[in-house]
DNA sequence: ATCCGGAAAC
DNA sequence: GTTTCTGGAT
């Protein structure tokens, strides 16, 4: 018995990438109508299940205040109304309106014009705003603006500390860096490989009781026995 | 490390 | 009844 052959890390990526799009195929994201919508969405889904924003935004939706401008108009407790299926309401309705008080005051209230600065302009400006952190502006930048900026979240770095591939102490910097390195720079792959990983971890790989047995990633992931015993999972007495 | 929070899975 | 959800601020 021999150890398994070393990959370079661009290899097993790439490798990753294949079998989770042979899998599950194209996801088509994000669901939205426009970059504004798309942003909107980022902030409602902090923490928070899809199919919760998707009733807010159809709130929104339907009293016409998915705009800039519209949402503005909208009192902070209107607004609160709307969006309270998300969760986390108070803090997000004032993140909304603070997002679009940024667009209407340095960018005429228009999301496309901060998003056509280069990627690493845009995305410094997205992270001063108040309730936009890496992953929400990194969503914003990527599937907002088609920029090539890998998107980080919890699943991604609980996939990649079960197939034992985190990067240093696992940072939100340090995961994203580790992507974009050793991939090709591109803003469809990108796209497409967040997208996958994170309904590989709602399906297959959930935190709790992981369907290890039909996961697509079987043969490829060593886990649970890779797992740290004392770091990871249930506590156990 | 704790708070924010409703909805649905478990 | 408890956990989890495409986090971020304090």
């Amino acid at each position: 018995m021999h150890q398994s052959p070393p990959r370079d890390p661009g290899t097993t990526l790439l490798a990753l990438y294949q079998r989770l799009f042979d899998h599950f195929g194209p996801q088509n994201w994000w669901p939205a109508d426009s970059p504004f919508e798309t942003a909107v969405g980022a902030i409602l889904t902090q923490n928070t299940a899809w199919t919760n924003v998707e009733k807010a935004i159809a709130n929104l939706r339907r009293a016409d205040a998915l705009s800039c401008e519209a949402l503005l108009k909208t009192p902070r407790k209107q607004l609160e109304e709307m969006i309270r299926p998300a969760g986390f309401f108070r803090q997000k309705s004032e993140r909304l309106h603070l997002f679009c008080r940024h667009l209407r005051d340095h960018h005429d209230g228009n999301l496309e014009r901060l998003l056509a600065a280069p990627t690493a302009v845009a995305r410094l400006e997205l992270l001063e705003l108040k309730g936009v952190g890496p992953e929400t502006a990194d969503s914003i930048l990527l599937y907002g603006g088609n920029h090539a900026s890998f998107v980080v979240d919890a699943y991604t770095r609980r996939l990649l500390q079960r197939l034992d591939l985190l990067p240093g102490r696992g940072t939100y910097d340090e995961i994203r860096t580790f992507f974009m390195r050793n991939l090709p720079v591109d803003a469809a792959l990108f796209n497409e490989y967040h997208a996958l990983i994170v309904i590989l971890c709602k399906d297959y790989c959930r935190k709790r009781n992981p369907r290890c047995q039909s996961c697509p990633l079987i043969g490829l992931c060593r886990y649970p026995e890779s797992a740290h015993p004392l770091t990871e999972g249930k506590k156990r007495r």
